[in-house]
DNA sequence: TCTGGGGTCCTAGGACCC
DNA sequence: TCTGGGGTCCTAGGACCC
């Protein structure tokens, strides 16, 4: 069996563990720039909020005060979470990140009856001791226990954990899930089902293998299996990311060259810095840039450029300046950018790179490996303290749109004292 | 005026080989 | 007019997830 642990609302959740005044009430967290919603409290959802709106469109209801909006706070988000998981992690026997508000419980190796109550015990304590609110779902499949976890969520009665252990309630949970809100059918292929008579996710384990395989190949099968009880998503994914992209939509348009080019330098090395925490080194750098989308009257372009790297490498020096040497290839002074960002991949391990035999000045390569080093201690506050002079000046804050930013209650000393 | 960020996997088709 | 058969590898783009 697995159990499918997902945070209820995290974003908002996580807001309302520190201003408890935001219980009940409509709230909605928004991404980057206050650019548009990315989660929603139940109130909202009830108003008809759909995911991905853009603030604009809700500032009037924020206005008139039904309404409260919070710009995101990662780094209060990202602490919560690893405080819920280790409460995971330490109940049962193996657990499975799978993003920062859900996991996946392992119950290998405890006894079938005990399940439900170890997982009700897991819903009250991961409340009482961070403060949210869960909910799981249990199945002997990761895409039925998505389901059960939805069922769990959306009926009060099941109190936070509903489990699918027999074919009775499977088939009744299935005929109860429209397709589309299987885990693996995304908007195209709902459509394309939908378009085959498959409303429900019980027309859709009706049909049979080979008319699956004929229409939705691979994944379809995958899905179809699974909700048949049968398991087909393979265990965990490496623990090593294979690319590590670092990008940011700009709150104003920029033109100049100057300016870009020191917010390219930002996301080199943030990505440097990621690879260096990873213990990964890349062997190529990409650099894209988009100008504004939703701008019809402007035009429009949205170059891209991989750089090769003749050796792997993570030094905030190295990814730097072939970001930018990226960013010379492809910047036209004509265009207003909207959005940039840096991309590190063909991923190797950093204490297995593969040097070349001649010509190769190994020295500069230490002196640039212990550069890096020494700037992750003196930035591991988060800060950047200290940084190469081709980047921005200044805190990030300085640029992003964050009208509505909580503080960092769990992990900034400053704001834990403005409580008090 | 104002529209996010970060990943993974699969497939089709092209390049190339014999 | 008529132009083989079979592989592998790589990449871009599309689909999905949160």
């Amino acid at each position: 069996m697995y159990a499918l642990v997902d945070c209820n609302n995290f974003f908002v959740s996580c807001e309302r563990v520190f201003r408890p005044q935001l219980e009940g009430k409509a709230v909605v967290v928004l991404s980057n720039n206050d650019g548009c919603v990315v989660a929603r409290s139940n109130e909202s959802k009830a108003m008809g909020i759909k995911m991905g709106t853009p603030f604009y469109q809700v500032k009037d209801m924020v206005k008139a005060g039904r309404l409260i909006a919070c710009s995101s706070n990662y780094t209060l988000y990202g602490d919560l979470s690893s405080r819920v998981m280790s409460i995971l992690a330490d109940t049962v026997p193996k657990i499975e990140i799978y993003s920062i508000d859900e996991a996946f419980l392992c119950m290998d190796g405890i006894p079938p009856d005990r399940i439900r109550e170890i997982c009700a015990g897991l819903v009250k304590r991961v409340r009482k001791w961070v403060g949210i609110p869960v909910s799981i779902g249990i199945a002997p499949t990761k895409t039925l226990a998505k389901i059960a976890s939805h069922f769990a969520k959306r009926y009060p009665g099941y109190k936070g954990v509903c489990q699918i252990d027999d074919d009775e309630k499977r088939l009744k949970a299935l005929s109860l899930t429209p397709v589309r809100e299987v885990w693996g059918i995304g908007r195209r292929l709902a459509v394309k089902m939908e378009d085959c008579g498959i409303r429900t996710a019980l027309d859709y384990v009706g049909r049979p293998p080979e008319w699956v395989k004929e229409h939705f190949m691979l994944h379809g099968m995958k899905t179809w299996m699974e909700l048949n009880g049968r398991v087909s998503v393979e265990e965990e994914r490496p623990e090593k990311r294979k690319s590590i992209c670092t990008s940011r939509s700009f709150a104003e348009m920029i033109a100049d060259r100057a300016e870009l080019a020191s917010r390219v330098a930002d996301f080199a090395a943030k990505c440097a810095a990621k690879l260096r925490e990873e213990g990964s080194a890349a062997q190529q750098v990409t650099v894209f840039l988009y100008t504004n989308r939703f701008r019809n009257d402007l035009p429009q372009y949205f170059p891209t450029v991989s750089i090769r790297l003749p050796v792997a490498a993570n030094s905030t020096q190295e990814i730097l300046s072939s970001a930018l040497k990226g960013l010379d290839l492809i910047y036209r002074p004509e265009y207003l950018y909207k959005k940039a960002g840096v991309m590190v991949e063909d991923l190797v391990d950093a204490d297995a790179v593969q040097l070349p035999i001649f010509d190769y000045d190994l020295g500069l390569r230490h002196r640039r490996d212990r550069i890096s080093e020494v700037m992750d201690r003196l930035n591991s506050s988060g800060h950047n303290v200290v940084r190469l002079a081709a980047q921005r000046t200044g805190d990030y804050t300085d640029v992003v749109r964050s009208g509505f930013r909580s503080r960092r209650y769990s992990t900034s000393l400053d704001d834990i004292i403005e409580v008090k």
